[in-house]
DNA sequence: GCTTGACCTAGAGCCGACTCTAGGGCCTAG
DNA sequence: CTAGGCCCTAGAGTCGGCTCTAGGTCAAGC
């Protein structure tokens, strides 16, 4: 598969594919024809995949990294992947701890807003809001 | 209050509060006191936390400017700053969708692994991951 | 009178993660 | 035999969001 293919799969671009393996991204080398191309197996599109979803979820490359080199060292460091993946979890539970607080506060403020827009504008303004209207002011007071 | 006491009640650095300042984060202009040092009221802490909240669910820097805008002009601009509120809710809520596709993937990485190191290390083994394990191989085959 | 410490401005630097450019190779179709 | 398309490398540039530096002001304490 060349890289254009793999860039059209995996929805990376090109140019991040190079970067990728530039950085010791590809569990293994990838393979080059005669004229010295890429050529992806299905493998590598596999473990792209996987990154993409671990990049997707704020895993940094040099985490990344790190695991791939452990499963590029092969069986017998399970361990030392689980601890990378662990980690990666907790990092991922608290950013959406941190995600769910924020929606709380954003719901709240929309709804204040909906009831400030809803007082004179046609439609249902019945469902007033759980907390006194306390939106933003320019100049309090 | 000094900005050394805002950078303590807010977590942000004193740098950053200056360089907030110097992007129009502040919804009223920070006001100096006879040496030009820059004293802030409640409300601009208040306002400041506000923002911490929001970049921290993903906001950027022009949005809550934009945001910021709204609320220096005063009542009459609802409509836009709930415009700008649902596409931040949208964009944190979809945010947490990925999150918790990824998560998924991790979580059942992790049963893959822990089932592997499970054979022949002491504690449970008993609960066998759902799927079969395909934990990440150094060279498939 | 000198130091210390908190603050000021303008602007440079840094970091992560790409993204693009310059300059070139190779193959195929017209 | 040349144009187009896809690819190559090395390295520069970009972008968002800070973070820090240089050089200076001001007030309090010794």
């Amino acid at each position: 598969m060349s890289i254009g293919q793999v860039a059209d799969r995996t929805g990376l671009s090109i140019h991040t594919l190079r970067f990728y393996e530039h950085e010791g991204i590809l569990a293994n080398p990838v393979h080059r024809d005669l004229g010295g191309r890429r050529v992806y197996s299905e493998d590598d599109v596999e473990w792209l995949t996987l990154c993409t979803v671990l990049r997707a979820s704020g895993m940094p490359l040099p985490a990344i990294r790190q695991y791939t080199e452990l499963v590029r060292q092969g069986a017998g460091n399970e361990e030392q992947r689980l601890t990378v993946l662990r980690h990666h979890h907790e990092r991922v539970t608290a950013q959406m701890g941190r995600l769910s607080k924020s929606l709380d506060l954003i719901s709240y403020k929309i709804r204040v807003y909906e009831d400030i827009v809803g007082h004179g504008a046609p439609g249902d303004r019945c469902n007033a809001p759980s907390r006194p209207p306390d939106a933003d002011r320019a100049d309090p007071g």
